[in-house]
RNA sequence: GCGGGCGUGGUGGAAUGGUAGACACGUUGGUCUUAGAAGCCAAUGCCAAAAGCGUGAAGGUUCAAGUCCUUUCGCCCGCACCA
């Protein structure tokens, strides 16, 4: 026996014949429905990242349908998105022919790693199957008011060409291609998702999620407790701060506007025009990672307009300063700098009043500027409370004359889904001369994106230049209108596949109520950590929506997730194409087979962590192989010695049932890396027993067990030895063993004895042995350690150690 | 700055407060071979070794600490002028 790729080959093909992986909703067992991220029809094929995502889930859902689950586990393609269009403009390939050859490819090479997919329940986000129900949600979106278009600053990224959402921005660059980004102010479609912040936030407890994943999603959402404070302006009109510190109102020296803010040009008086307008206008060419650099100085112009302090009617000036920013609470500030660092610095510079009105809890006066809570001073009928007492106190009284309230405010923003960009899913909205902006009628979905389209990038949305996509009539009066020429972010597509995929195949509704709701939530979802903000944030907020618009009847969409470690180069270093340190795994799978490739990256690694690609590693598991089929190989040529069950046999025994439990706990875990030693240590025990005589009957007994426990690792090995084993086709629909624990009862057992917690030796005696003579028996054992000392207290730790305090 | 996480042999990594280093890789020696490779056998935390010392460092709790607590250093990640 010697497995190979051709091994692979004849198991993949008898698989598709016997219909092995077709999902059955009917059958029994629990459902379990667990899915990978599906992934991005990128150009090559399979990259390491896919295979150490999917290959171990792999192994992890056949654990879980050995076991007995109905495990509903199927695989798609994110097809929409840039690289395919960059790909398009850089050689002319049309991203369509170039997606639909890359999904014909990975699919392949999915089947060729083994995976156990029902094919069946596959979906492609560029399908107009599948996009007609993206715009449909759309649609039912902008309908219940969570879908608007509004004109504000956007991030734009001159690169891509396009605006971004605040969740692709990092660290003031585009998270795709790292270029810094622009504000821009564009006329965009949004999502409403700051209405479900505070549902998204409190739901978060429930999940079981990794803890440093909820806590990157609570950032995010960023609740923040605090106040509205309404100022009036000499203007005549009125402006509200949002603050945390009510409590410092009577420190306060001046206020502060955003540059972007639309109040700014009613506040400039008309001696300051020249010096704010020049101060908006630079504050807009900024990049946002300029904007955002620690070391900048606050800068800022006085407006000319005072504002009134509600509670002492104080006037104290408007500035505009770029350390506000628009977006964030309401664009508008109050400035205390005796107690906040940034207001102190701005006052210092251009020389505004600093007034101290907080003590420490003590009542001693802390160098300026005091940031942290404690007591008031100067402030009136306040003076001498505590910051907690005074911000509901002092906002009370401002309510009385409308002038406050306390609130709470998300750093969440609403997600800019609007990209001027050509593949992706039309936005299906017109724009009428007469009925304005209205949807397309269900009826008329999908609006198809033309094959043939000008798609070279230049700030407007290629669908602009094709007439044949814009010329369209109102729906609603029939007048000669305009389509929207804008495509959905590619994170709308992926905000809901995972809810089409037990329905993939309706064509008469989204998908069908009763069926998700018996299918769904997931139970099990795995894929990387950097979605933290994004696609899970989205997923979860598109679930809650279309439960609020009765689609579905759950809360959330994933149960469980779990994210798997990334693989490096051989260097330990990120795989990229410029550090020549990508791994290519087809060629291994045609040199080892796909299997051996599982073990290794199931062994090598603990699943969460990941790690360097090692080419020995692969090696030892093509090893590991050989010395599985040596033993087997072995074995049929060994006849029985006649052997009783005697004490060897039941030490075997007891290491496979000893295996058996240990793989059950760590596969449930997703510990592929110590199952996988496990399965090593019962391999080393048979290669001991098959070197003495051999019962058969028994030792046959053995393999099968080691069989069914290695065929969710290895697939196509597993096949082939069951085979070779005399059994009947599958092994995959074997029962997962169950442990006998009468195997693991132990006549003996190893007590360690030990000297103030130090070891000292140790000693096997029956289990039946008590206590005082387990002790007198360590004691004997090390005497000479005992000698001379004095022995404070003995410890006995049932059927593990002695330990013996001793002193001198 | 704030918030999380992680530091264990030469390497990847194991260890419900109870024998630290499972299982592998690597290394060394042996065996086989004309020779090498592969296999197989043995050894392998440090120290020549009995003893002793060992989980980034320093304290503490405990009969017993990689594991719990405090302080500290280093690395990684998330957020960051959020009012």
């Amino acid at each position: 026996m010697s497995y190979s790729k051709a091994t692979d080959q004849k198991w993949q093909q008898k698989w598709v014949d016997t219909n092995l992986y077709k999902y059955d909703e009917n059958a029994k067992g629990d459902k379990l429905y667990c899915l990978e991220m599906f992934s991005y029809p990128s150009g090559a094929s399979l990259h390491c990242g896919h295979w150490y995502n999917f290959a171990p889930i792999d192994t992890w859902t056949r654990f879980k349908k050995m076991q007995g689950y109905n495990v509903f586990h199927p695989m798609g393609f994110d097809a929409f998105g840039l690289p395919a269009e960059n790909y398009a403009i850089k050689t002319g390939i049309h991203p369509k022919d170039s997606t639909l050859k890359n999904i014909d490819i990975m699919t392949k090479q999915l089947v060729a790693m083994g995976a156990n997919y029902d094919w069946n329940y596959s979906l492609n986000t560029c399908d107009e199957e599948y996009y007609k129900w993206t715009q449909w949600i759309f649609v039912q979106l902008y309908k219940k008011g969570l879908a608007y278009q509004k004109e504000a600053p956007v991030n734009w990224c001159p690169s891509c060409q396009t605006v971004l959402a605040n969740e692709q921005v990092k660290d003031g660059c585009c998270e795709r291609c790292d270029t810094p980004v622009v504000q821009k102010k564009m006329k965009q479609w949004f999502f409403k998702i700051t209405d479900y912040a505070d549902e998204l936030l409190k739901d978060i407890d429930g999940l079981n999620w990794p803890e440093k994943t909820k806590k990157i999603q609570k950032n995010w959402i960023g609740k923040s407790h605090g106040s509205l404070i309404t100022f009036d302006i000499d203007n005549g009109t009125q402006l509200q701060a949002f603050t945390t510190r009510a409590d410092t109102l009577y420190g306060l020296s001046y206020v502060v506007i955003a540059p972007e803010h639309p109040a700014v040009a009613g506040l400039t008086k008309p001696e300051q025009k020249e010096a704010v307008e020049k101060y908006v206008a630079d504050a807009a060419k900024l990049k946002e990672i300029d904007r955002m650099s620690e070391s900048r100085e606050r800068t800022g112009v006085f407006t000319g307009s005072y504002a009134t302090n509600p509670v002492d009617g104080r006037k104290v000036p408007v500035w505009v300063a770029d350390y506000v920013i628009a977006s964030y609470g309401t664009g508008f500030v109050m400035a205390v700098p005796a107690h906040d660092e940034r207001d102190y610095d701005f006052a210092k510079r251009y020389d505004l009043p600093i007034s101290r009105v907080i003590v420490d809890k003590d009542g001693n006066e802390q160098p300026l500027p005091f940031c942290e809570h404690g007591k008031l001073i100067n402030s009136q009928e306040f003076s001498g409370m505590t910051t907690e007492e005074a911000i509901p106190a002092i906002v009370a009284k401002l309510a009385k004359e409308g002038k406050g309230e306390l609130t709470t405010m998300y750093r969440l923003r609403d997600w800019l889904i609007s990209r001027q960009r050509y593949w992706g899913a039309p936005i299906p909205m017109i724009h009428c001369p007469h009925c304005g902006t209205v949807p397309v009628s269900e009826s008329d979905l999908p609006v198809k994106l033309p094959y043939d389209v000008e798609f070279r990038p230049d700030g407007e949305s290629p669908l602009k230049r094709c007439p044949e996509f814009m010329h369209v009539k109102c729906p609603v009066c029939g007048a000669d209108a305009e389509r929207d020429p804008d495509t959905m972010d590619t994170f709308v597509d992926s905000s809901w596949y995972f809810l089409r995929y037990p329905d993939a195949r309706n064509n008469k509704e989204v998908f069908n109520k009763e069926k998700i709701d018996r299918m769904c939530p997931i139970d099990m979802y795995v894929g990387g950590q950097e979605h933290a903000t994004m696609h899970l944030l989205y997923a979860r907020f598109f679930t809650k929506a279309l439960r609020d618009m009765g689609y579905l009847d759950f809360d959330e969409p994933f149960t469980a997730l779990v994210h798997q470690g990334m693989i490096l180069g051989p260097d330990g270093q990120k795989m990229s194409k410029s550090k020549g340190n990508t791994i290519n795994p087809d060629i291994y799978v045609d040199k080892y087979g796909a299997d051996v490739v599982r073990l290794f990256f199931e062994f090598a690694f603990s699943y969460t962590d990941g790690g360097p690609w090692s080419d020995a590693g692969i090696e030892s598991m093509s090893r590991y192989v050989k010395r599985v089929e040596a033993l087997f190989d072995k074995v049929a040529t060994l006849s029985d010695s006649g052997t009783e069950m005697g004490k060897r046999e039941k030490d075997l025994d007891f290491v496979r049932n000893n295996t058996i439990k240990a793989i059950t706990k760590d596969l449930d875990a997703m510990q592929f890396n110590t199952s996988l030693a496990r399965m090593m240590e019962y391999l080393n025990a048979l290669n001991e027993y098959v070197q003495g005589p051999v019962n058969k009957t028994f030792l046959n007994e053995c393999l099968k067990t080691y069989v069914v426990l290695l065929a969710p690792f290895a697939p196509h090995l597993g096949e082939e030895l069951w085979e070779a084993l005399g059994q009947s086709y599958s092994v995959h629909n074997q029962p997962w063993p169950s442990v006998d624990e009468n195997a693991l009862i132990k006549n003996d057992m190893v007590i360690v004895i030990q000297t103030n917690g130090k070891l000292r030796g140790q000693f096997e005696v029956a289990k039946t042995t008590d206590k005082d003579t387990i002790i007198a028996m360590a004691k004997e054992k090390i005497k000479d350690y005992l000698a001379g000392k004095e022995i404070i207290k003995e410890i006995y730790v049932p059927n593990k150690l002695v330990n013996i305090v001793v002193k001198g």
